[in-house]
DNA sequence: CCGTATCCGTGGAGATACTG
DNA sequence: CAGTATCTCCACGGATACGG
């Protein structure tokens, strides 16, 4: 990217970051951890292989992130954040919160992958009942699956499945997500598809997190 | 920008914002306020004025900006960010803060702003002496001069001089904005050129903030 | 299978000149 | 002063072919 040749950090962090993709990338590396060239390309839907290719060398130059050579079994290389790469995560998260104002509409043509229904509540949600014993979500939206572990005042997310869930939630994810992120409530969310199978009083003990000015 | 057609809030915040110049453009009217075209381009160098054009257009689709028409003595048009786009600001807080790594390098084709100088303190330090009274630092680097209030927890930047300040520093930015950021200290700071002159002990109160992770 | 290199069509970025 | 019009050029996106 042109450089903006400002002296001012925002314009810095951009002259860095603000190309194309290059953000997508990192918050792919930050929700997956070490990734392989395939695991980006999968997680990215849309980028071409050059594309990320030239992206991958170029954040390897601003030390953002490392590319190393896998263990034995996997034999290929894998990308991984530095200390500087992960810093982004501040960054990233004032920005997805800032754009969860995007989610309510839907659109056909999105895609969805099952890391980003996990990291939605766990960035964006806090456990406001920290010493209720600890609970199980699963979510299941259009064959994607992620698991949400309320408990200790945190929300933590992961992809896949739950042996024994408290409480599932599936259908439409921007009904599914619109409820966990509070922008939608429960009635509503209902009325767009959204299916409940458990515990449903368990969301009471989620409270969305604000922007912090 | 083409949208990247993925359901998650960051995707969905750069189909808005990602496109270059927009978010400086943000920066710009946050740091600002209303700001009429000229004064726009002003503090954007390097932006071309079509493309100016084109990303308020955008930015006004897009609800972040409102074009209205200035009070009689201006008799001009007015951009002003919505609540919308004022909702930015805590990411460009945490884009700005990551960025401040790149601020040490000295490169001598960045141009420089008085607004840039006042926000970097004002956004990344705060007054570690929230009881002590109220101190004035006037910065003048390189003929742009702003103004840092300290007191009550705060630290609060504006463009333009003070009448008795307590302190003066002046010289290359990238040592008066290394020093108050805490990337560098005070030798070194001297060391690369930062003049002082009056109660430097008042930068003993300043606290460099740290990311929220 | 993993990743890179090349070619090409399209659109956005940038510079300049021009107009209300 | 506040933009608009026009032009050139490069980045992006997509497809394909190639090297390890």
């Amino acid at each position: 990217m042109r450089s903006y040749d400002q002296y001012c950090s925002i314009a810095k962090a951009l002259d860095v970051v603000g190309d194309r993709w290059t953000l997508l990338i990192v918050r792919e590396l930050l929700l997956q951890g070490p990734c392989r060239f395939t695991d980006l390309k999968n997680g990215l839907p849309g980028i071409a292989a050059n594309l990320l290719s030239n992206r991958l060398r170029e954040l390897e130059q601003a030390e953002l992130i490392v590319r190393e050579d896998a263990p034995p079994p996997v034999a290929t290389a894998l990308y991984r954040l530095t200390d500087a790469g992960s810093a982004l995560e501040p960054a990233l998260k004032a920005l997805g919160l800032w754009g969860i104002r995007y989610m309510a509409t839907p659109r056909p043509e999105d895609t969805l992958r099952a890391q980003w229904l996990a990291y939605a509540p766990a960035w964006f949600v806090t456990d406001g009942e920290p010493h209720a014993p600890a609970v199980t979500i699963q979510l299941d939206c259009a064959e994607v699956y992620a698991v949400l572990e309320v408990g200790e005042g945190r929300v933590e997310g992961r992809a896949g499945t739950a042996d024994a869930p408290d409480l599932v939630l599936g259908g439409p994810p921007q009904a599914v997500l619109g409820l966990l992120t509070g922008v939608i409530d429960f009635a509503t969310a209902t009325a767009l598809g959204m299916t409940s199978r458990g515990r449903r009083g368990v969301l009471d003990r989620l409270r969305p997190v604000t922007a912090t000015h």
